[in-house]
Formats: C-alpha cells, sequence, structure tokens
RNA sequence: GCCCGAGUGGUGGAACUGGUAUACACGCACGACUUAAAAUCGUGUCUCGCAAGGGAUGUGGGUUCGAUUCCCACCUCGGGCACCA
C-alpha cells in the first residue's frame, strides 16, 4: 500500500489546482455567491493557529457552494496601512513599503500551504496607490456630499447651496463660504482631542496609552506622560446615517449579538426638548430629556462645562473665576478619572443666572457639573431629583431641593387585600371613581412596633386606611381614622419621608372601580390610651401591632414591597413610570400620556443618539492622503480626480517630527503644495475593499457598474466578532452613503455574517509572544499536514465559541485522515448494504445542513460516525462498495481538499473532486429499516425495543407490556395513560 | 449599574421542535500483534451500589406523563456599553 506523505500530496495538489486555474472566477455564469474573509492585517509576526480558522471555514463554505453549483467569488487581500508597519519600519530602519511587502510575502506563502480555495489574482492591498486612488476618491465623494434630512439621503453639496438665498450667499467671502458648507460635509473639517506625548514627540492612539502605577497616563513606548491636546482633524459624518444604519439591521442576517451591540452603539433614544428661558436674557437652554413627565420636579438645571452658553453668559456670572476654575480642573483631568462611574459629582453654580421652567414659570438655579456630556443630546439637562439617581446625587451634595411629582401606581389584578379594604381586581367596564386617601404608619415607640389591621374572616392584613373627608387636611384624617378603628387618641406627627402611591382597585362594597391616591402619614402614639371602639368597627377587624421586619410578611397589599422599600432606604427614589402629581392639569396621567402631552404644549420631540462622528485623520505618515489642499488663504481645494492617486512622497525619513503633525509636515514639497498633512485612518481603505475584488484591475472607476451589478454584495462574511463597533459599521455607512450616490446596488454589504471564536493557546490565554504559547501554523502542516490541521480546527468545538488549543488533539484528527487513507485499500463492489446505505444519505443531509449553518464540528463527526461504519461494514465482509466511498470523499473534500484528491484520482478520475457536483440524498431511504423504542414507566426508562419503522401504537404497547422489565413494574397496577412518540418512546403512566 | 451569551464526564464537546443525557474525539486502563517499542486493532471508561436500584447537565424552585431544552429566583464565568439625561 501506499504511503500516505502529506507533504508530497499537498504540494503536488497545490501546484496541480494553480495550473489548471480551478479557483479562478470568472465575472459571469450562472448564479453567484461572494464568500469573503475579513482581510487580514499584515504584521511582522505571522500567523497563529487562531489566524486561519475563520479562513478555514470560509473554504469550506465556498467548495461546498461551488459543488453546488454556483459562481464563488472567494478572494483574500491585505489591510496593510497603519501604526504597526509604520513601528515595525522606524524600528528596523526599512521603509514601511519594504516591510509590507515583505510581511504580505510571508502572509500568503503561509495562507497558500494551507491550501485554500482563493482567487490570487483578486488580490488587493490597500497600500497599493492603484487601489487608494479610490479610497481618496471616495473621500473627495464624501467631501463634496451633505445628507439631505428632507429627501433622507446624501446628495451634492451643490443642491445644499441651491437651498440657500442667493444674493445672501454670493455676497459671502470664499472663507464664509467654506465655513458654512463644512456643517454639512459629510467628511468635515474640526477639532478634537488626541492623545499627545511630549517626550516622544508625537500623537498616540488610545491602545498605545497606558497607566503607569500611580495611574498616569504614559506611552506604552518608554513610559512618557501623555496629556490632552486638541488638534485640528477630519471627521465622517456618521451621525447623519445613524437611523439609516439602525433600521437596516433589520435586513441582514448578522448573530444576534452583534446586532445588539451596534444598536447599542447608536444608541437611539425617543425624547423631548425644552427650551428654558434665562432670566433677563436673550439666551435660552435647550435640554434634552426622555423623562417630560417629570418636568414639573425640575428644580435646577445643569450645563456641561464646554456648553458654549457658558461662555456667553460669562459676564452675567458672579463667580466667573470659580466657575473658570472648574472648567479648566475638568479640562485636565483624563477620559479614565472623569468617566468613572462611581465617582464623586462634583459642579459648580452659574451664580446670577437663573432659569425659567416654561411649564409652570419656575425659577431655577443653573449649574455647570461634568455628569453632563457635551456631546450628548443638547449638552445640558434638566434636573429632577426626585426621579433621576444622577440628579438625586447632586442634589444631595449640593443641597438642592427635591420635588416628588410622579407617584406609582398598583392596578389590582385579583382579589388581593389592601389598606384594610374589601377589595379585588379592577372590573373592567366600570366607572374609575377618583378619591384622596390616607394611609397610616402608626409607630409605638416604646417597642417600635406598627399599628396594623387584621380583617376578620378574609386573608387581607394592612395598615390604617380612610378617605378625607371635606377639606380636612391629611393628619386630621389620619388620626380620625386610628381613632374610629383603634381607639387610640393621643398621637403625634412624626416627619418622615412623605410619599404617596395610587392604588386602582374594584370596591365590593359600593360595586365601583375605585382609584385612589393614598397619601401616607406618619404617626406616633404619644401614649396607649385608648377609646372603646364602635361595636360595628369591632366587628370588621382586630388590631395587631407588628414590627418592621414583620411587616413585609404581613401585608398583603401588592405595594407591600415597594412600602417597605422606601421605609428602609431613605435614599428609595422612585425612578420608574407612574402617575403624574404637583403637575397642574397633568395630574394623574400616567407617565407616558403625559409625555406626550406636555411635549405637545410646551416642547417638541426629538430624537438622540449616543454614537458620535468620527475622528478621520491620524498625524502619520503610513496612510492615504487626504487628497485636499489649503491655499495661501487657507482655503481648501480638491485634489482633481484625474490627479488621483495623490501618492504619499517619498521621504527619509518618517518619523515623527515632534509638533504633534504628522511627518508629512515636514515634507517640503508637501507643505510646499499646501497639502493636507493628516493622513486617513487605518479604517478607510478596509471600509470599501469588498467591493475592488469584484473587479480589482479596473483603472476607470473602482468597479465596473456590470461587475457590482452581477456580484451585488457580499452572501457570507467570516470575521472576529471585535470589529462590531469599527469595521463594520464603517463600512455599513460608506456602503449607505455609495448606495445613495447610486454607485452601488444595495443598501447593506454583508448580508450574511459570521464569528469565529478565538483559538487561545493551550494555557487558555491569547496566544501571544508575551505568554510564549503561540502555536505556528506551518509547523502543524509540516508535522500532520494542512488537511489535518484543517479538519482538526473545524472539529475542535462550534465555530463561534473561543477554545484552546489542544496539541494532544489533533493527533485524532490525523487518525481519522488515516484510516480514510486506509480504507481506500478495501473498495470494490459490495452487495447492497441497506443500513449503511441509509447511514451514507442521513450523512450527505447532515454535512450539507451543517455547513451550511457553519456547525462544522458536527460536520465531522457525522463523517467519523460514517468512516467508523465503514470499517466496520469491510471487518464484516471485506470490502466496501465504491460508490459509498466516492461519496464520502465528496463529503470530505471541503475540509480536506488534498487527500480527498489524492484519493479520488486514485480511483481512476480524471477530473478534480472539487468539479464534482454536490452530492444528494434520497429522503426515503434516510430512515433504516428498524428503531429502537424506548420504553419509560412514569418517565423513567426501564427498558426498550426493536420495532419497524412507522408501527402503530397499538403493536408497539401491547409488545412494550410483555417485556420482563416492564412487566415487573407495572404488575398489579392500574395503567392511567400511556404516551406514544412515533419511533421513538412509550410511557406508560401508573 | 445596564444589555447580550454561556455553565453537561478527567478534557474539547453532542443532543432535532420537550422524548433513551454524555454522540464524536482526546486522555486513561486492560488486552491482541511485536524480541521490544511505536503504530494499529479490540474492550472498558459520569457516579454510588455486590445487586436490584438510586443520583447526576452551575444552585434552588415551578410547569409537564417526561426538562440539558420552557418559566421564576440566585451564583459563577465571558463579551459589549458605561454619568447617554
Amino acid at each position: 500500500m501506499k504511503k500516505y506523505n502529506h507533504l508530497a500530496i499537498e504540494k503536488k495538489w497545490q501546484k496541480e489546482w494553480d495550473k489548471s486555474k480551478i479557483y479562478r472566477t470568472k465575472d459571469t455564469g450562472g448564479k453567484k455567491f461572494y464568500v469573503l474573509d475579513m482581510f487580514p492585517y499584515p504584521s511582522g509576526q505571522g500567523l497563529h493557529v487562531g489566524h486561519p480558522r475563520g479562513y478555514i471555514a470560509s473554504d469550506v463554505y465556498a467548495r461546498q457552494k461551488r459543488a453546488q453549483g454556483y459562481n464563488v467569488l472567494h478572494p483574500m487581500g491585505y489591510d496593510a496601512f497603519g501604526l504597526p508597519a509604520e513601528q515595525y519600519a522606524i524600528a528596523n530602519k526599512i521603509h514601511p513599503r519594504q516591510a509590507v511587502l515583505k510581511n504580505v510575502a510571508t502572509f500568503r506563502k503561509q495562507l497558500e500551504i494551507i491550501g485554500f480555495s482563493y482567487d490570487w489574482t483578486r488580490s488587493v492591498n490597500t497600500t497599493d496607490p492603484e487601489y487608494y486612488r479610490w479610497t481618496q476618491w471616495i473621500f473627495l465623494k464624501l467631501y463634496g456630499s451633505w445628507y439631505n434630512p428632507k429627501t433622507n439621503r446624501a446628495e451634492d453639496i451643490k443642491t445644499l447651496i441651491k437651498t440657500f438665498d442667493k444674493k445672501d450667499w454670493s455676497s459671502k467671502s470664499e472663507k464664509e463660504k467654506q465655513e458654512i458648507l463644512m456643517r454639512y460635509r459629510l467628511a468635515y473639517e474640526g477639532y478634537s482631542e488626541v492623545n499627545w506625548c511630549p517626550g516622544l514627540g508625537t500623537v498616540l492612539a488610545n491602545d498605545e496609552v497606558v497607566n503607569d502605577e500611580k495611574g498616569n497616563p504614559v506611552s506604552e513606548r518608554g513610559g512618557f506622560p501623555v496629556e490632552k491636546k486638541t488638534m485640528r482633524q477630519w471627521f465622517m459624518r456618521v451621525t447623519a446615517y445613524a437611523e439609516k444604519l439602525l433600521a437596516g439591521l433589520d435586513t441582514i442576517d448578522w448573530p444576534n449579538h452583534i446586532k445588539d451591540i451596534q444598536r447599542n452603539w447608536i444608541g437611539r433614544s425617543e425624547g423631548s426638548e425644552f427650551d428654558f428661558a434665562i432670566k433677563n436674557s436673550e439666551d435660552t437652554i435647550t435640554i434634552f430629556t426622555t423623562r417630560a413627565d417629570t418636568i414639573f420636579g425640575v428644580t435646577y438645571v445643569v450645563l456641561a462645562p464646554e456648553n458654549k452658553l457658558v461662555q456667553k453668559l460669562s459676564s452675567k456670572i458672579s463667580n466667573w473665576n470659580e466657575v473658570q476654575n472648574y472648567i479648566n480642573e475638568v479640562k485636565n483631568k483624563d477620559d479614565e478619572a472623569r468617566l468613572a462611574a462611581d465617582k464623586e459629582k462634583t459642579g459648580v453654580q452659574l451664580k446670577g443666572i437663573v432659569a425659567i421652567n416654561p411649564v409652570n414659570g419656575e425659577e431655577v438655579p443653573v449649574w455647570i457639573a461634568d455628569y453632563v456630556l457635551a456631546t450628548y443630546g443638547t449638552g445640558a439637562v434638566m434636573a429632577v431629583p426626585a426621579h433621576d439617581d444622577r440628579d438625586f446625587k447632586f442634589a444631595n451634595k449640593y443641597n438642592l431641593s427635591i420635588k416628588r411629582v410622579v407617584e406609582p401606581k398598583f392596578v389590582a389584578e385579583e382579589a388581593t387585600g389592601g389598606h384594610g379594604r374589601a377589595d379585588s381586581a379592577v372590573k373592567p367596564g366600570l366607572p374609575m371613581e377618583k378619591r384622596n386617601a390616607v394611609c397610616v404608619f402608626v409607630k409605638n415607640p416604646k417597642d417600635d412596633k406598627y399599628l396594623c389591621i387584621k380583617w376578620r374572616g378574609t386573608p387581607m392584613n394592612g395598615l390604617v386606611t380612610g378617605g378625607i373627608d371635606g377639606d380636612e387636611s391629611y393628619e386630621e384624617t389620619a388620626m380620625r381614622e386610628v381613632h374610629e378603628e383603634t381607639g387610640y387618641k393621643n398621637l403625634k406627627l412624626v416627619k418622615e419621608p412623605d410619599f404617596a402611591i395610587h392604588s386602582l382597585f374594584y370596591h365590593r362594597l359600593k360595586n365601583t372601580n375605585r382609584w385612589a391616591r393614598f397619601q401616607y402619614v406618619f404617626l406616633e402614639l404619644i401614649n396607649e390610651e385608648r377609646d372603646p371602639v364602635a361595636e360595628k368597627e369591632a366587628a370588621l377587624h382586630e388590631v395587631v401591632w407588628k414590627s418592621k421586619d414583620e411587616l413585609k410578611e404581613f401585608f398583603t397589599v401588592i405595594e407591600g414591597e415597594f412600602i417597605i422599600n422606601f421605609l428602609n432606604n431613605p435614599n428609595y427614589i422612585f425612578t420608574e413610570d407612574g402617575v403624574l402629581f404637583k403637575s397642574g392639569e397633568f395630574d394623574f396621567l400616567d407617565s407616558s400620556e403625559a409625555r406626550r402631552q406636555i411635549t405637545e404644549k410646551f416642547g417638541r420631540s426629538k430624537i438622540t443618539y449616543k454614537i458620535r462622528d468620527a475622528v478621520f485623520a491620524r498625524q502619520r505618515y503610513w496612510g492615504e492622503p487626504i487628497p485636499l489642499s489649503y491655499d495661501r488663504d487657507g482655503i481648501i481645494h480638491e485634489v482633481p480626480e484625474k490627479k488621483l492617486p495623490l501618492k504619499l512622497p517619498e521621504v527619509k525619513s518618517y518619523e515623527p517630527i515632534g509638533t504633534g503633525e504628522s511627518p508629512l509636515a515636514g515634507v517640503k514639497s508637501w507643505t510646499d503644495k499646501g497639502y493636507e498633512t493628516n493622513t486617513m485612518p487605518g479604517w478607510a481603505g478596509s471600509s470599501w475593499y469588498f467591493l475592488r475584488y469584484m473587479d480589482p484591475n479596473n483603472k476607470k472607476v473602482f468597479a465596473s457598474p456590470k461587475n457590482l451589478k452581477y456580484w451585488k454584495n457580499v452572501d457570507m462574511y467570516v470575521g472576529g466578532a471585535e470589529h462590531a463597533t469599527g469595521h463594520l459599521i464603517y463600512s455599513r455607512f460608506w456602503h449607505k452613503f455609495l448606495h445613495d450616490l447610486k454607485l452601488v446596488p444595495t443598501a447593506e454589504p454583508f448580508m450574511k455574517l459570521r464569528n469565529q471564536g478565538m483559538i487561545l493557546g493551550t494555557d487558555q490565554r491569547k496566544m501571544s509572544k508575551r505568554w510564549g504559547n503561540v502555536i505556528n501554523p506551518d509547523d502543524m502542516v509540516k508535522l500532520y499536514g494542512a488537511d489535518t490541521l484543517r479538519v482538526y480546527e473545524m472539529f475542535m468545538g462550534p465555530f463561534d465559541q473561543s477554545l484552546p488549543w489542544s496539541t494532544e488533539s489533533i493527533i485524532g484528527s490525523r487518525r481519522f485522515i488515516e484510516k480514510v487513507w486506509r480504507l481506500s485499500e478495501k473498495v470494490g463492489v459490495a452487495k447492497p448494504d441497506k443500513d449503511l446505505e441509509s447511514l451514507l444519505n442521513k450523512t450527505i443531509k447532515k454535512v450539507g445542513e451543517d455547513i451550511e449553518s457553519m456547525n462544522f464540528n458536527t460536520a465531522i463527526s457525522a463523517l467519523m460516525i460514517l468512516l467508523n461504519a465503514m470499517e466496520k461494514r469491510v471487518g464484516e465482509y471485506g470490502v466496501l462498495s465504491v460508490k459509498v466511498y466516492e461519496v464520502f470523499l465528496q463529503l470530505l473534500a471541503p475540509f480536506a481538499p488534498h487527500v480527498t484528491e489524492e484519493l479520488w484520482r486514485d480511483l481512476g478520475h480524471k477530473s478534480s473532486i472539487q468539479k464534482e457536483k454536490w452530492p444528494k440524498y434520497d429522503p426515503k431511504k434516510l430512515l433504516s429499516e428498524t428503531v429502537q423504542i424506548s420504553v419509560q414507566i412514569n418517565g423513567k426508562l426501564r427498558a426498550s425495543f426493536e420495532a419497524v419503522v412507522d408501527e402503530d401504537e397499538k403493536t408497539l404497547q401491547n409488545k412494550a407490556i410483555m417485556l420482563e422489565n416492564v412487566k415487573k413494574w407495572i404488575d398489579g397496577k392500574e395503567i392511567k395513560r400511556v404516551i406514544f412518540v412515533k419511533n421513538r418512546l412509550i410511557n406508560i403512566v401508573i
């Protein structure tokens, strides 16, 4: 027998496939299918075994699609701009381009030996000027466009200019025009803070900044201090697409958690805006809130320290020095200190400034505090400490008043006792009678017990309650009711938190629905003297005393738990929806309805998003140049389309120049022409690369309309989940923009997305040089073969789960392939075997479905089961049917393309196994002739027996009862019920 | 704190729509072949029990003839967001 020499076989077929070009893709021909991997960043480190996991999966998937008759586009390329290449180049004193070329070559080699079915002629590289020409071209489109909210899409900036007053517009200077347009462009110039490291003379990315022992930010390299510096930047107006990005999620098949992350990131929030006028001023403070129903509870207003209004009002602020100091203090805090959630809130009052609540004209103080973010909503909030946790903490610290305006509401849904009333579930259809009432806590200071009422002949327990008569005060009602119901007469009012609840119930005695607002009143016994209780009252209930701890158990009222929370926690605030109170005409409205009405009358509804515009500039050399230039007057000019690509200048030094600006700012030939010195960020090139694969060598357009129309978009996208809020948002944004401009045919770039889990080191840690736990795929290919590596990576566990590498387990996959190899000796003409036939059909079904749903581990497992059965068959009859073996090879081919090709050809086939049609199963042959029927007694397995498929219940039941093990259990007992599940089980209930 | 996801043998994991829990593989033990070893093949391998039988899918409850699967509460781990008004 021929020896299984994986090295020779794999090399041989890789060469042969390359020669015969079987993986080349044409842009026509039948139904298309686009299978894409997230292209790699070719680092100097090379690959570890975790990297190819996704590539293997997509390769298996692509191979199956090809076998199913699709015209499959399955390309690979390199995302090679960015920091690591630049740093590698600086460290090794070579040009970044050289570093990239070298790393790309290494990657390609490492990938090739694994035997992927990529069409390498379609490869792209983001650093290739012929590629980034189109990245720059798309940038210019973004720069030249605005988002028209009326048409709900991006349009040429000219359509914006048309909306301006003609005369007014032409009277403006170029500079003014530029400033106005900049507020609309989808790519726009602005300012933002960066991590500036004076020690290195450069700007650092967030992950290049670490904390030293004292928690101060320092550079990862060298440990130099890092501070904030405001710098000129370019931005992408992602926020304009927030709604489309959100809505699009419903149209694509992505893992739910990725959709959740994106939804969360976009952070849509429906609320209202209100204008608070500033007393004795023309200015107003606009606030955003989602709780318009609490607006009558506003006791102050807070601005973000960076809010422009603060500077504008400076002359009216009497403590301006103090305010300025606070603003500076906040500015110098690093992000971590400012954002720490548990940190104590700080702020300063703007003395002399008074805001007017638009709903009731109340005058409230104005503060600045860094718990209000300048970048969200309007950068200002109305503070309602009674119903917002943050405002509550702030109010407590600075002694600001607290006004409660929303009260909890409880609707009786079943017959429960409550407040000593005979009440039950609200009856639909009956009118609702509103009433003011009290509910009384009476404490006996001697033993700290509370006065309770137990209703005779009912399970109801509660407190003393009663309706308010005429113009009685709460206290008067409370004392009167206590006296009537219990006889206690010497009581005094104590100061405890006052609160009220609304209770909706059906009043049985009065046959009416009641909506009672119970004001809680806290009394204390002065002494235990009591008058006799009227007979009528005494017949209804008895008096009991309960300690605080016993109350929770004692109350049968549905709102009992809430009341206890309130009693136990003096800081308890009610942040949920409820019923309005002390809110003028809106009293007794539910929160949601109140929000609607108050907004309509006093404000306007508004939708706000968390997502921020994305910074689109890096102060680095190794990125796409931004194709803009500045003239002497600071007017920005676009680099004409026909002059693209604007290539990076050849320079000797691309190291930081020490000002924080890009190294390009130190290149005279560059600055002489006024070119923008910032370069694009790493995500620019990766935001559209999948389109370039459709037409990678086109010199006229980024991809021809014909090819775009044919390939449309990516059908299956495979990559890591870590790109959820980066690449996967940005590329959707660019794609939607291109779609608005009718440059691409679909609204979404990636129809299906699947994430691969990480492969961890054997020590369960992330594979990295640092831990010394890196496993190199080259070594695995050499030792076990690419086919074994592929099978193992697909078999080790669920594709989307992170799993540790096991040096021990991979041997199992190797054994599997060797068994397949050895079995080839035993094929020939064999007698039909129904059981094997049935298993084969089941396996065809299972493997096909499992690949489609990316459950590769169970697909392999099914193949192993079939192999074991085939071996058993050979053991019994000495020969295995060629037909069965061939189908098996076809099923295995996507996973192990080399060895299956070799064995396939050995069987005498002239063409590649990769060209074969995917096997079909016969639904009629899926069932074996016999099935195991389990017999349960009372749900416990007691016996099982073999039966013919689809046999009827009666027959099987009779058979089951005859079994020894079953007889034993049912003997002398009555069979109450028998449950029958076809072809599976019989459960006898006794 | 909020939003997702996951907890099953010594290990990675399997189980369709509620229907024989632990498939498949690794490891381990024993046996065959061998002068020997490796490789290969075979047998066994959740747990308590001599057995009959009992107990096990993070913990505690519930629904059901029957729960890894559905519901409630809690614990642990992983991921995302984090003063978003």
